[in-house]
DNA sequence: TCTCAATGCAACTTCTAGTTGCGATAGGCT
DNA sequence: AGCCTATCGCAACTAGAAGTTGCATTGAGA
């Protein structure tokens, strides 16, 4: 966009202050309001900085809010191998719950599942990062099947989804705070499902008998 | 509210037609344009009725919405006693899946959890219906407990979490499609992590030492 | 058929989104 | 230190949706 190879491409500290501002101010304000109530001159107050900075800056309002949250998306989860499931799937668990603790963790996760989430572009990062953090994190559950600590037909997606489902479960639907219990409680929970067998591929569907009537009437 | 005993106390037809018209057309744009951008003239024209009719009825935006879901708040979920856990659960996952299916089911539910959730009436009577959930389900947990299906240390609403977890998961955060195999899977999970003892109560608070340093940095 | 409550319509006010032109200012560079 | 200029503040706009009001019109029920 910008940056001709010999043009002014100054930073200037001023705009990069004002920047900075304007987005943790549109992360708080995500944070207290919601996104359906946050408008551009609150942002800006909260920032300390007048309504034109911003449209100077950003487009609109879902480009100010897509670009605020877009800084914190980088998944950046590791691939733990500690050579035993439970303490990789611990890891994990507690990569997830830490990305949704502290007030900015909060707010940008939970207003990647408000109505922000409606954005196209939010809509797309979401389903980068998910596929990101599956594509990562298989490895530690076929590893785990390879050392005979899982039945071999252990799903990794299906085991993933249920470790996260009691973190979300909290942030999205109970709002008790989220800690490395809870955490530690999810890979408990998901590691008896596991060992169960409740987690075989398949397990999660519903096998539908011949026929392609799927809608309800 | 309203029927004055002797007064002019007619339901009008005319008029709850129109109301039924205008309910409904708030779910539809509720689920297909989301709480943020839904916008009373949208729902006028999509009720095939003049904005001035909403208002007349509807103190402002925010208790249209209400109202519509409102309809849908009944949780009339029941309290299963089949004498076995396992279809006692089943019945519960599946009410609750089948709460979120179907367009309406999913609007209603999808709306509770977004930004219309910052309602100060949405956010009461989704606790008032989750607690009457919870009253509800928990004799299903202790009977278990009490013929021995159960751990005698399993927390009813810890297990209950556990039951609902997946099923919020594929709504809010998957968008996977709700069916009874979905309900089904829940109980699976749910059921092996209870007998393995993974619910027992405060398995899931964190275990503070002494001091009064809650807040993170 | 007749009535009156409820709707349709137009014309408002207010608020926020988003835009534009100009003068003020502060950061970087010499 | 002092100039240069990109960036900011400010005021004055347009556009659209929220919400309101007065009056004409209509349709369900007695």
């Amino acid at each position: 966009m910008e940056s001709g190879s010999s043009g002014p491409t100054r930073p200037v500290g001023r705009g990069r202050k004002a920047q900075a501002a304007v987005r943790a101010a549109t992360l708080a304000e995500l944070l207290d309001r919601g996104y359906a109530e946050l408008t551009v001159e609150g942002v800006a107050q909260r920032a300390g900085v007048h309504k034109t900075t911003v449209y100077r800056r950003w487009k609109d309002r879902a480009s100010l809010v897509v670009d605020a949250l877009a800084e914190h998306f980088a998944a950046d989860i590791p691939t733990p191998d500690t050579g035993a499931i439970e303490t990789d799937l611990r890891a994990l668990a507690r990569a997830l719950a830490q990305s949704m603790t502290g007030p900015v963790g909060r707010a940008v996760q939970t207003a990647m599942y408000s109505d922000a989430g409606r954005l196209p572009e939010i809509a797309e990062a979401r389903r980068r990062v998910f596929a990101d953090r599956f594509r990562r994190a298989e490895p530690v559950i076929t590893r785990a099947i390879e050392r005979g600590e899982l039945p071999a037909e252990t799903d990794p997606v299906e085991l993933l989804k249920t470790l996260a489902a009691p973190i979300y479960f909290r942030l999205l639907v109970s709002a008790d705070p989220i800690e490395e219990a809870t955490a530690d409680q999810a890979v408990r929970i998901t590691l008896a499902a596991a060992r169960a067998g409740a987690l075989v591929q398949g397990s999660a569907v519903a096998v539908k008998a011949a026929g392609a009537d799927a809608d309800q009437p």
